[in-house]
RNA sequence: GCACCCGUAGCUCAGCGGAUUAGAGUACUUGGCUUCGAACCAAGUGGUCGCAAGUUCGAAUCUUGCCGGGUGUACCA
């Protein structure tokens, strides 16, 4: 289409450039553009002049069954049913054949999953298919700290819980995933209250700190605290697993501290005698840039420890050695922005080559609702788990199918945080999340069971051809059917899967609009209207898959 | 102080490579199921797009300045 258009002004006027194509009100017709009223200051001529010009050219073709030009000099295009029945099946993707890491989620081992972890876990496995589906290999990773303060409080937590070093009594602990990583979440915060009410067990907890990190540096297996420390490390790591199987997300790997550590420390001398990094007042710092905006940050602490940005460091280089990354996208709060737009210009700096292949995103913090009641039984809910359990009890009072709870139940949860644009707080509203009505993830899924039952109903084959003449309804229908690539192209291009639901709604709603008024089974046209609810259910399906939501054939 | 993000209907949000009459959901009002799944559909109420200038034939969209909210700003992550 596009092109068509170039070609035509090409030749009228003798002018290069870029068409943009719109999808204007229906009444206007399938596409518009106002290409006349941006040529009329390069040409000269009166804007609807142009369109004349341009629309009688457009009107010699026989795919257009109308062309007109409206107000100030709008061509809008109208195409002949044919042509809109061939244009779903021409897809607008492109191959990249690019090779991706994606990191998400990142959560701290020896802690539970927060609500930020499960907003991040959902949208950050939406972005890697995303990429994916056009034509790149992902490489999906994960980074958390498995050692540092977080990780001695908890582990003093432990020997206190325990009454001792004694790795034998771990066995006390529930023998699942989720009782372990509750329980090691526990001791975490008996640590962390002891260390603020103590200046005695703050020193031992710092020490204990110091004890942990040599656990890796120096391979410390057998003693009784080592063994509990690997023992709880690895339940974490499980634990980890068992959630994001439970999420039916993809796997990523799990990067932890202490393997980058080591690699961002030998970094971080290699750079120190190049002069890329500096010694300042006993810390080792990357200067930042005042005209770019950039703050000075450390990278090793007067102590001789290395901070994040070190730990940073370490995992670029990890996944560039690894995967050899064309392009690395990070996902973090956005609490993380200036901090992380500091590390990339001294990864950069560092490595010239890693320039311009390193994206930020950054997601807002997850809002409770505030004034429901349901929110105010949510309380201060941050825990992932508990999220996930409050809108399952809510789905178990609407779906019948024990089987299919968990699948309406994710619907719900992923398609709330599928379907706000990046970057900005969401607000999470416990009833509108799981309410069946409205943009939601299981009125899609809804929409998909329904039409798929219709399909089931008739024993007819549903059949199209281009010769078939739409009625008002239908036309209506396929028109939007057509716009699904351009929703995914959209998502892909800006990494934001928000596209997608806003379209998937809008399908739902167009579908409703025709089944309310045009009766499939039964109707002479049975095999043509069949063919179109089954090619609508399976956009449905599509689209939902890219967002990780299951679609099933009834519920 | 400086930097970044945000400000669109009562509420939650799309739209922001300028363009035909600013849109959805929700809430509220009204109408529609003895016929394919009404978790639906139709209609209505509701907005000087934070404010003010500027660029343009044309600005929610671009520029600048204000106001308001959030976040970050050297040894935490």
């Amino acid at each position: 289409m596009e092109q068509k258009l170039t070609h035509v002004i090409k030749n009228l006027f003798d002018v290069d450039m870029t068409v943009v194509l719109t999808r204007p009100e229906p009444q206007f017709g399938d596409w518009a553009t106002n290409a006349a009223l941006q040529l009329a200051g390069r040409v000269g001529k009166n804007p609807r002049e142009i369109a004349e010009l341009i629309a009688d050219s457009l009107r010699e073709s026989r795919e257009f069954s109308e062309v007109s030009v409206a107000g100030p000099g709008f061509i809008n295009i109208r195409l002949g049913d044919g042509t809109l029945l061939a244009a779903l099946d021409e897809v607008a993707r492109t191959d990249m054949s690019r090779v991706y890491a994606v990191e998400y989620s990142c959560p701290n081992a020896f802690k539970e999953l927060h609500t930020g972890h499960l907003y991040q876990t959902i949208v950050g496995d939406i972005l890697a298919r995303l990429i994916e589906t056009t034509g790149n290999t992902v490489h999906r990773t994960s980074f958390g700290g498995d050692v540092g303060l977080h990780v001695a409080k908890c582990l003093w937590g432990m020997v206190a819980t325990l009454d001792g070093e004694s790795p034998e009594k771990l066995s006390q602990v529930e023998e699942t995933p989720f009782a372990r990583a509750r329980w090691i979440s526990e001791c975490y915060v008996k640590g962390a209250g002891a260390y603020e009410e103590s200046d005695e067990t703050k020193a031992v907890i710092d020490e204990l700190n110091k004890t942990i990190y040599a656990f890796h540096t120096d391979d410390i297996h057998d003693t009784p605290l080592a063994q509990m420390y690997w023992t709880t490390r690895q339940w974490s790591f499980d634990y980890f697993d068992a959630f994001y199987d439970l999420l039916r997300v993809d796997h990523m790997r799990y990067i932890p501290e202490s393997e980058t550590m080591p690699i961002g420390m030998s970094v971080v001398r290699e750079q120190l005698e190049k002069g890329n990094l500096k010694e300042s007042e006993g810390a080792i710092v990357f200067e930042g840039d005042e005209s770019k905006h950039l703050h000075t940050r450390v990278f090793v602490t007067g102590r001789g420890l290395p901070t994040y940005e070190t730990k940073d460091i370490g995992v670029i280089w990890l996944e560039k050695e690894a995967y050899d990354f064309d392009r690395r996208v990070l996902l973090t709060g956005n609490d993380q922005q200036e901090y992380m737009r500091v590390v990339f210009a001294a990864a950069e700096t560092f490595r010239p080559e890693l320039t311009d292949t390193m994206t930020h995103l950054t997601n807002g913090t997850v809002r409770f609702g505030d004034g429901g009641k349901m929110s105010s039984r949510l309380g201060n809910v941050t825990r992932a788990i508990d999220v996930f359990d409050t809108v399952r009890e809510k789905v178990r009072e609407l779906v019948q199918d024990e089987a299919l709870i968990d699948t309406v139940t994710l619907g719900a949860i992923k398609y709330v945080f599928a379907k706000y644009k990046l970057g900005g707080d969401i607000a999470f509203d416990i009833n509108e999340t799981v309410s069946l009505a409205g943009n939601s993830g299981p009125y899609i899924q809804y929409a998909h069971a329904r039409a798929r039952s219709v399909m089931a109903k008739s024993d007819k084959a549903p059949e199209m051809t281009e010769r078939y003449a739409l009625d008002a309804g239908e036309r209506e229908l396929v028109r939007k059917l057509g716009e699904y690539s351009d929703a995914v192209l959209r998502a892909t291009t800006d990494l934001s899967s928000h596209h997608i639901c806003n379209y998937l709604f809008e399908l739902a709603q167009e579908f409703n609009r025709f089944y309310e008024k045009t009766r499939v089974i039964g109707s002479e046209h049975e095999a043509q209207r069949l063919w179109l609810v089954g090619r609508y259910a399976d956009t449905l399906r599509d689209g939902l898959g890219l967002l990780g939501i299951e679609a099933p054939t009834s519920m």
